[in-house]
DNA sequence: AATTTCATTATGTCTAGACATAATATCACC
DNA sequence: GGTGATATTATGTCTAGACATAATGAAATT
């Protein structure tokens, strides 16, 4: 364990034992320099991560204060959905259902009017039968390389975590209801709870991909933790 | 905008350019240090920042490589979820349905068996009706001030949120059909497509509490946003 | 050929000090 | 009393150099 590192597990300790409080000031910088008898950027460094986690707040000529607890958040693991298929039921297959290239009529919101899109829809196979429902669009303008990607022997989303460096995603999760053709796909009655995961996708401001994926509700759902000890 | 950040930035455009591809070595600190007329620690700490999101990989005598992209993760917000109905509709109230004090049975397979519980159910209410069934369980042993803690005026949520600080948390998000106790608080039919979120929370090692919220799948969903650009 | 030894090298962490910056408190002045 | 200039102070960032550590490849040995 080095240095930086105990200093930052002793104050953390301080804080989560109760110790001290939200708001409570910190002893300065100076004054843990003393205490542990190191360099400044050593505290600094300590500092820093905490603060990276949110656990603390610097202000300068005040001093450093124990946060207060701001909007919970965790980190949420958007798992590769054919290895975590594959690893629950044994295998997993994408089964393609159609595929075409179109431009955008301008009502989708997501991509300016004209860009050039490859559409698919698929379904996630497992050992046991289908997963979820996949309805995607790719911009061809970002990714030209989709064109002619053979989406029958790796799903889209693998295809494309691994060709495109994604910068920026966004997810919306919801429970709805199946709708026929959903059912239909996924051999459950209309109506059933399903987990909606809608991804939009960017490259450096520009739209990559916008994604709805169905997840049966009673074989699906999503794990996100959160240890504020950072990472 | 300081040089260790000027050099991050650099650097993280010419991965997500696809300049530098996934694997690609960068080249040696000792050669940033020349291209940029400035000290080892400032690429250090421009590198370690960039390590921290994921972008890059360090090996030791090797040298530092562009990471291939592994798990997609993504910052999921918790909301809270009274802010969140009082934005949306106007105003907001948590309807306590229930509050008892129990041991625990040693079934729930979360608490140590004899672990004091508060047990608690109510309603998250909105402008336009509920919006969410919650069922939880506290600690006693760990929070002794929720004894007494009165939740007819903040939501057990907010209440914790402010009283304890946690360190850990689990979230599992599903889709499931309203039973006939939640349809009954939620004012919908049965079978009514739902979003459970469960969340157990650990202070140190110790259970906190346990909870499970049963939101309607018309009316919430849960945003996460990716952004690699740390934090 | 296989194994051990050793020098090399790039990263990991640290020190001691410097200057910059922003927020605060103080004091003189109107 | 209110206002603005000034000194103070804690954090923010940086430099130049040091030693530690771990992985590599080459040389020496078995």
């Amino acid at each position: 364990m080095t240095i930086s590192e105990r200093i930052g597990a002793e104050i953390e300790a301080r804080i989560t034992s109760g110790e001290w409080a939200p708001g409570h000031r910190i002893p300065f910088e100076h004054e843990l320099v003393a205490h542990y008898g190191c360099a400044r950027a050593t505290v600094g460094k300590a500092l820093t991560a905490l603060v990276r986690t949110g656990l603390l707040e610097r202000r300068r000529k005040a001093g450093t204060f124990v946060a207060y607890p701001h909007v919970q958040s965790a980190i949420l693991e958007i798992p590769d959905i054919g290895k975590a298929i594959a690893e629950r039921t044994g295998s997993y297959w994408f089964d393609l259902l159609s595929s075409d290239i179109r431009p955008d009529d301008g009502l989708s919101g997501n991509f300016a009017k004209g860009t050039n899109l490859r559409h698919i829809t698929g379904i996630h196979q497992g050992q046991d039968g289908p997963f979820a429902f996949e309805d995607r669009l790719i911009s061809l303008d970002c990714v030209p390389e989709a064109v002619d990607a053979d989406f029958t022997t790796s799903s889209p989303g693998t295809w494309l975590i691994r060709t495109v460096p994604w910068t920026q995603a966004r997810h919306r999760i919801s429970a709805i209801g199946s709708d026929t053709e959903v059912s239909a796909h996924l051999a459950i009655p209309r109506h059933t709870p399903c987990l909606l995961v809608e991804r939009w996708t960017w490259r450096t401001g520009e739209p990559v991909t916008h994604v709805c994926q169905t997840f049966r509700g009673d074989r699906f759902d999503l794990v996100a933790t959160f240890a504020p000890e950072g990472r």
